[in-house]
DNA sequence: ATTCATGCAAACGGTTTGCACGCAT
DNA sequence: ATGCGTGCAAACCGTTTGCATGAAT
């Protein structure tokens, strides 16, 4: 079985303090593989019996995203936000409109599309936002049998 | 000068109650041009002498949300929703972070790309949202002159 | 006359913060 | 020894809701 990465050393290269948190959220993240919610990762922890307070999750999380290891998203209409791991691919997003589950897409089609809008606009694009959403394979599924 | 848009008209199409307020909040939603808050809502309208209070705000924009004459997004990440007018055509937006004007721009790259994650998730997409941010062509050059 | 919109204040829920204590460096 | 991380509870703030009143049909 592979060794789990070492997320200690991942703090240590951002001269973040390690600490038993952090390194727990950072793996419930990564193992997670789609973006989630501070409760849930909360929720998550508490299923791997690491006891650890929203409060601080909620911390972790926003020095996590200030030093650039994860990413917090808001795309979703009920006002929670959505944490991920940060890759360094450039990404989009398909949102499920019914289990509201986001989904993760590596890559972009625009990069042809902004040069064609900068030289007819002159416009300097410096980056953009891409939201898609509709319904997942499985909820589609469903839909059928109701 | 040009008579303004008929909003009474507007709510009558959709079989909706036509107010003062449903018309002013239309209005100010369609002058203001790029998504704004229903806080700044709130505000623009006292400044015109509309008095509403701002739960009647968020029950306007829930009407209007739900019959299509707006639509709502929370791309910000402060966790405040965005409305703006729902268009028919389908356009995205260049949106200039120094002067903030508004650039429409007609027609979507996104079709074949949205294809093909149809096929490779089987997700059904519904719709998306494209904002495209950066430099218009006037404040490229007066970047220059700085 | 009936139904729905509105104002007010209170509730709600996700997130943040003050404080005292504990752990990493 | 110091500074930063953590738990707890309370605060915060955007948004929603219950209730009584008022306006649109």
């Amino acid at each position: 079985m592979e060794k789990s990465k070492d997320y200690g050393e991942i703090l240590k290269n951002k001269k973040m303090r390690n600490t038993k948190h952090r390194k727990s959220v950072i793996e419930i993240i990564e193992l997670n593989g789609q973006p989630i919610t501070a409760e849930e990762i909360f929720l998550k922890l508490k299923g791997h019996n690491v006891t650890i307070s929203l409060s601080t999750v909620y911390r972790v999380l926003e020095a996590l995203t200030s030093n650039g290891l994860i990413s917090k998203s808001s795309v979703t209409d009920d006002n929670k936000n959505l944490f991920e791991i940060n890759s360094l691919e450039h990404k989009h997003h398909l949102f499920c409109v019914k289990c509201r589950k986001l989904f993760s897409v590596n890559g972009c089609p625009l990069e042809d599309y902004e040069k064609d809008l900068e030289n007819k606009f002159g416009f300097e694009i410096e980056g953009h936002k891409l939201e898609m959403y509709g319904r997942c394979e499985c909820c589609k599924r469903n839909d059928k049998n109701i």
